[in-house]
DNA sequence: GGATCGATCGGCT
DNA sequence: GCCGATCGATCCG
């Protein structure tokens, strides 16, 4: 049985988080089945700064697990009927989150299937609030210690992508400032048909990415 | 592929 | 009241 990721791998800088979390296997255990699959897409929020983050106005009831300790789950509700994953970055009291946006289904895809109601596979994980659906993540979550090992939602280290495989963009769906609507902190595999988001941000926005120097 | 629109509700201004 | 880190259906080219 492979080892879930530590705390210490979320106890460090936002962005090379974000980077790090491509390739690892995020695992639910759902009434005793794995259900799976490869991050293949990811968005970093942190800081007070950051315009697009829920925690741009400081901390409130909703977003307190992002100015909590590294290593815990961060879900919340959108448009009143979707949930979005994040997994909390860096030392407890400076708000930060991964948004887990897109995976590449591995274990108990048929299940899965079912808890999108029969969507075509291409649409299973696509999407924070698809992957959430498939792998049955919703409210109970919030606030979720992840490096527990008697947690049902977990990641394991899985796949290690080179540098040349991985792309940037800007931020899917961010409404802030300019600074927040350019900066490139979305991440994700070159190329994956399970990556979501604008086709022409996944052309366009394939570049470098940046060195994690550029956080704050 | 891209644009538009409706659904639906908790948390903030 | 207002609006969102979205999705799916529908229309268009």
């Amino acid at each position: 049985m492979p080892t879930r990721i530590p705390r210490t791998f979320f106890d460090r800088p936002t962005l090379e988080v974000a980077r790090d979390l491509l390739g690892a296997r995020l695992v639910r255990l759902y009434e005793g089945e794995r259900l799976s699959g490869r991050i293949v897409e990811v968005e970093a929020y942190f800081g007070l700064d950051d315009r697009a983050s829920h925690a741009r106005m400081g901390p409130t009831a909703r977003n307190a697990p992002m100015f909590g300790p590294p290593g815990y789950a961060y879900v919340y509700l959108i448009y009143g009927m979707h949930f979005c994953l994040n997994l909390v970055t860096e030392p407890e009291g400076f708000p930060a989150a991964v948004l887990v946006r897109a995976l590449e289904p591995l274990e108990g895809i048929e299940r899965q299937q079912a808890l999108r109601g029969g969507r075509p596979l291409r649409d299973l994980t696509r999407g924070p609030a698809r992957l959430c659906q498939a792998l049955a993540i919703d409210r109970a979550f919030n606030g979720c210690d992840l490096c527990s090992p008697e947690a049902q939602l977990w990641l394991e280290f899985d796949r290690r992508y080179p540098p040349e495989a991985v792309a940037c963009s800007p931020r899917v769906g961010v409404r802030g400032d300019a600074r927040a609507l350019s900066a490139p902190w979305r991440f994700f595999v070159a190329g994956s048909p399970w990556v979501s988001g604008p086709a022409s941000l996944n052309r366009q926005g394939i570049r470098p990415c940046p060195g994690a120097e550029e956080e704050r």
